[in-house]
DNA sequence: CTGAAAGCGCTTACAG
DNA sequence: CTGAAAGCGCTTACAG
């Protein structure tokens, strides 16, 4: 019977020793590298670990050595549909980069304010850093992180400059779609955003203004309409910046572009001829929309590895930028008339 | 500068003991429940620990007893964007439960139909157990896992009875919402549905034909389409029903159903009162489309909480059901007209 | 009821 | 270059 179960047990470290006549240090160090070993033993030892498929137990090393081989992503657990394919994509960055690291990623969904969950794996030494994905304003996993001391990054952006940050550049890909409307002499654009508790959104926001600072167009705050998370929201405010008489709308998201169009079309206002739309958060629902939605794209999964590159260096002991920022596609299609 | 970097350092089991003036084993004991020990110096160390935070050192714990304390979760890197909200869901329902049993969910994603990454997170040891999510047809991940015997559940549906699974019931959803539909004297009503690669695409249409079955209604076979994966595909799909002089159709996601209600608007075609419409998958897509769509709701969230106890069960070797369905709930809105 | 000891599978000074 | 030994922080027969 025991055997029967134990069909497929694990060979460790001691059957490799003892079937090459050696010290488990020596097998040891084979692997890890470390330390002195002469090249024929540590080819010996290889090759025998190669032909009988011997893996070390991760857990058993990283009991000795203080570190676990695990890093954890804290996603939110509530996350609205629009901001799913970001999540999604990301996670899949961040898992490839960490395997090919020998790391894995232990998942942890934060619902509401709560951080029991992080503060539980955290207690649990189950973790060597965390990686935060696009924080609210306010976020109280900073503050545990920060109290315990744990290497994190933040995936998205903080005004805080002590922490660790890396994300799409969001500002300078608002920033140059707004001033292509600008330098082509579209002046009056208005501004549809997601819920202000999002910091992206406020990144977002600052880009615009960047866009009229440099323009040298004076900004009006009445073509801004931020918190625009319901339908009904995003349709009052369309129909104020129709009565503004904009000539272009730019959309934080796909979702609300998608309404905005909607609108635009309900109301027989022509894109883009009469007024001009783009959009972030680039997806078939733009893409396949009439008119197809100018819009950025974020490279979400290079996000995700290079988050989880820079937490491991960090972990690791080395130094890392304190902020980084990926670039951005502009991707034109028939929705605006500018270059 | 060491005692800085150590500001806050793990008490272990250990330093309880010493304090105590108890053996290591005698705490243990303490915290496990496990082996006779006084009720007195029990309640002495598990007050001792309280006041001092002591938490065991998981990874450790694992180490003696051969456990991780680790479930691996394994979702595709590639899901298109309907099944997102599904994944996200079940996600935090599997998170949760893990959590509230003291386990820790380490994601895998599997890109195309490679395991490698599930394969080394296995031979790491680094879990106990595993849930696959929502299977294709041919799912490699199967076989990997059989082959390890190492304890898994399938959230989703599977031909093979020996392996267990716990899902939603699309089957008997779907005969419902179609029984109605032929109940109330529509009997033409066609299917279109998404990628036959997914094995709950399949379950939907058997519930279809179920519904056939049960009301003696003879099936036609040119009224269902299925891998209807892209726009065009289902554009050709809603054509061809309306040719065929369908009184009802019902859509296996939520998107393909936003696509035919735009071709019926587009050739003027009133939702209910010409063709009645029903879908799969709620969304906000489909409460705020119009008219709002009736629609079949699963409790993702509930499914994944049941996998994950079902599989923690199975890895205490307990006896579980080999297969668990969860109910559904059948909305019904203004694009259908049975009661 | 309690404890000393061995063990889980590794790593790493230390000595040779 | 190699190995014996101690150690990582727990658990668990075994003995008392």
């Amino acid at each position: 019977m025991e055997t029967f179960r134990n069909g497929n047990k694990k060979i460790t470290i001691l059957d490799v020793a003892e079937a090459l006549n050696v010290s488990k240090t020596t097998v040891s160090r084979a692997i890890s590298g470390k330390g002195r070993i002469s090249e024929d033993t540590k080819q010996k030892v290889l090759a025998y670990i190669e032909a009988n498929d011997y893996k070390p137990n991760v857990i058993a090393k990283g009991l000795a050595q203080k570190k676990t081989y695990n890093i954890a992503l804290v996603i939110p657990g509530d996350c609205n549909l629009v901001e799913m394919p970001f999540f999604q994509n990301s996670m899949q960055g961040i898992c490839e980069e960490a395997s090919a690291n020998d790391y894995d990623v232990m998942l942890v969904t934060t619902t509401g304010s709560s951080s029991a969950n992080l503060e539980r794996m955290i207690a649990n030494n189950k973790v060597d850093g965390v990686i935060l994905s696009r924080s609210l304003v306010k976020d109280r996993n900073v503050a545990l992180l920060k109290a315990q001391s744990i290497p994190f990054v933040l995936m998205g952006t903080s005004r805080d400059s002590k922490i660790l940050q890396v994300d799409n550049d969001h500002r300078a890909g608002c920033g140059e779609l707004v001033g292509r409307m600008l330098g082509a002499g579209i002046t009056r654009v208005g501004l549809i955003g997601g819920s202000k508790n999002y910091v992206v959104n406020r990144t977002r926001r600052q880009g615009y203004e960047d866009a009229f600072k440099n323009a040298g167009v004076q900004l009006e705050t009445a073509l801004i309409f931020e918190d625009c998370d319901k339908p009904d929201k995003i349709e009052a405010a369309v129909e104020k910046l129709i009565r503004e008489n904009v000539q272009g709308i730019v959309c934080m998201d796909d979702v609300i572009c998608s309404v905005v169009l909607q609108v635009l079309a309900e109301k027989d206002i022509l894109v883009p001829q009469q007024i001009q739309a783009a959009s972030f958060y680039d997806s078939t629902l733009l893409k396949n929309s009439k008119p197809a939605v100018t819009s950025l794209v974020f490279d979400d999964k290079a996000l995700g590895a290079l988050t989880c590159r820079i937490l491991l260096h960090c972990i690791q002991g080395e130094e890392v930028e304190a902020k980084t920022l990926l670039g951005y596609e502009l991707v034109i299609r028939e929705s605006t008339l500018f270059g």
